[in-house]
RNA sequence: GCCCCGCUAGCUCAACUAGGCAGAGCACCGGAUUCUUAAUCCGUAGGUUGCAGGUUCAAUUCCUGCGCGGGGUACCA
């Protein structure tokens, strides 16, 4: 039996009491004629034409005094109080107040009016309990900030605490807006599978499951990219899909293991136009959110106005290690890297290597939006060879306020290239390192140039909501299973 | 995975430095109060100090292990 059904919890006594009186704990329905928020925003009107209105929402406090009481109601963020009087309810309505609890969910039906001190308040007629809480809510003043309590419970979360809750609704907002973005460049949404035979589209490794009747394994996918490319292929030129893609790693600030991706194809563009797409998607996501183009990001406001910086990949790196690193042999990188103390273990892949010294020496030091491009062709078997460098591939990472938000490139449509990048690949023994044949199979059907975005929406949303870790902006971030205090939480068959 | 820090009443926090009856505010419960708003006033109740073990006459405090969380680091096209 938990605490809160337990006969000795007041709240339960309360509970219990209402039912002896014949009034249901927990009603069916009920007709409200105004958000909080609408009472407000309307307020000289309805009280002028004494408008009765009728209000539903969350008890956030009371305050008896005698034969008056005083509350708040909160709905939808907003909170408006109210004004209970003996001789408006009536003795014994009036009397049954006190079976109220703070966290119950109530329905209100009254007239506005500002007290004394100027308070927006309903003089309340008439309220009727909809849904009795068992539990006490965390206290007012304080609030609740241990965050275990605010990931494992992120309903009690976004009661007591309105910063969070904004920062879902405008996490609601900016999905809404990439959407209309994309949609408004004729763009369609697309649903690829998020179990795949095969992972691919990323190098990471993946969750794996086993799916029974078709008796194999499967993958939660890491990415979707290479079945979007498949519709490109079949002539669903503009494609997107906003999804969660798994990758069964670690989790820090920026990282967590099931994370919602926008990916977009657009054929006959290449990856000067996905910059161009970034750039004005930023802009309009700015501009829709904050009224301007710009955002701060933990004390550093970004411009979102001008072009974003270009830093390409090789030049930026040489121009610091003072040596074109794509010369260099793996030797006299890590011999670099200790040279700059970074810290790199001896066998560390000439893949990670570049990016180990990259990330050390340019990327840190970028504070303005920027696209880190053209890098080395090892790094990526997916893009495209760079047309005036073949060493290099038509890539960029949009980067902002420091932080990596997605990735692009031209995207590779030569199947003969392709089939030859992905052995190379496992011939490195690139760890999680795939190759689908299907998906050549598809190029070799012919692929129209192509230009590829990926974007990492949990980042867009820490970005434009100035949150700097990205469990706060997922509402139920992954946590380990705490261990079920006897008799509660224990599955009922194993 | 490794390193560091945290875990005390429903919530927010003391007490730990140097071991000596585990405390406060809010919430809850009872009472007073007809414009209050962190309402106020009076009174009551609330604890396996994350879990298990050890040292000690005595452990919230010291030690060991474990659990959960946070930060860092590693991993992470």
């Amino acid at each position: 039996m938990s605490q809160a059904t337990e006969d000795t919890n007041p709240q339960r006594a309360k509970h219990d009491k209402l039912k002896e009186l014949g009034v249901r704990p927990y009603a069916y329905r009920w007709d409200r004629t105004h958000s909080a928020a609408e009472v407000v925003e309307q307020f000289d009107a309805l009280s002028e034409a004494k408008t009765e209105v009728s209000l539903s929402g969350r008890l956030m406090s009371r305050r008896e005094h005698g034969k008056t009481q005083f509350g708040h109601l909160q709905d939808a963020g907003t909170r408006v109080q109210l004004y209970l009087r003996k001789d408006a309810l009536g003795d014994e309505p009036f009397e049954r107040l006190g079976l109220l609890d703070i966290g119950d969910i109530v329905g209100v039906r009254g007239e506005m009016f500002r007290t004394r001190t100027g308070e927006i308040t309903v003089n309340v007629r008439e309220l009727v309990l909809l849904a009795k809480s068992l539990r006490p809510l965390p206290e007012k003043f304080h609030g609740l900030k241990d965050v275990e309590t605010r990931y494992r419970q992120r309903y009690l979360d976004l009661v007591v605490n309105e910063d969070s809750r904004k920062v879902f609704v405008a996490r609601a907002k900016l999905t809404a807006l990439v959407r209309r973005f994309l949609d408004g460049r004729g763009f369609i949404e697309v649903e690829t599978p998020t179990l795949q035979p095969l992972y691919g589209g990323a190098a990471a490794e993946p969750f794996r499951t086993w799916y029974k009747v078709l008796e194999q394994e499967m993958y939660l996918r890491i990415s979707d990219e290479l079945y979007l490319k498949r519709l490109i292929v079949g002539g669903l030129d503009r494609v997107y899909e906003l999804c969660k893609d798994f990758r069964n790693e670690g989790l820090d600030r920026t990282h967590s293991p099931e994370f919602t991706q926008v990916e977009l194809y657009q054929a006959y563009a290449d990856y000067t136009e996905m910059m161009a797409l970034v750039e004005e998607l930023f802009r309009f996501l700015a501009v829709e959110l904050h009224g301007k183009p710009e955002i701060t990001f933990q004390g550093r406001t970004v411009d979102l106005s001008k072009p974003w910086q270009r830093v390409r990949f090789t030049e930026a790196l040489a121009e610091r290690i003072e040596a074109d690193p794509l010369e260099l042999s793996d030797k006299m990188l890590l011999k670099v890297a200790a040279r700059f103390n970074i810290k790199v273990e001896e066998g560390t892949s000439r893949v990670k290597l570049l990016d180990k010294l990259f990330e050390a020496l340019v990327q840190d030091r970028l504070v303005e939006p920027s696209f880190v491009m053209d890098h080395p062709k090892i790094t990526c078997p997916l893009a495209k060879e760079h047309r005036d460098d073949p060493r290099l591939v038509e890539r960029f990472e949009p980067v902002v306020a420091g932080m990596e938000v997605g990735n692009a490139f031209s995207e590779l449509n030569d199947p003969v290239e392709q089939r030859q990048r992905f052995a190379d690949q496992l011939a490195r023994h690139e760890e999680f390192a795939t190759l689908d044949e299907d998906y050549i199979a598809a190029l070799e059907h012919g692929m129209p140039p192509t230009g590829g975005l990926g974007l990492g929406v949990d980042r867009l949303v820490m970005l434009f909501t100035d949150t700097p870790a990205i469990r706060d902006v997922i509402l139920f971030p992954q946590l380990r299973v705490h261990a079920a205090p006897s008799g509660e939480g224990e599955p009922i068959a194993g």
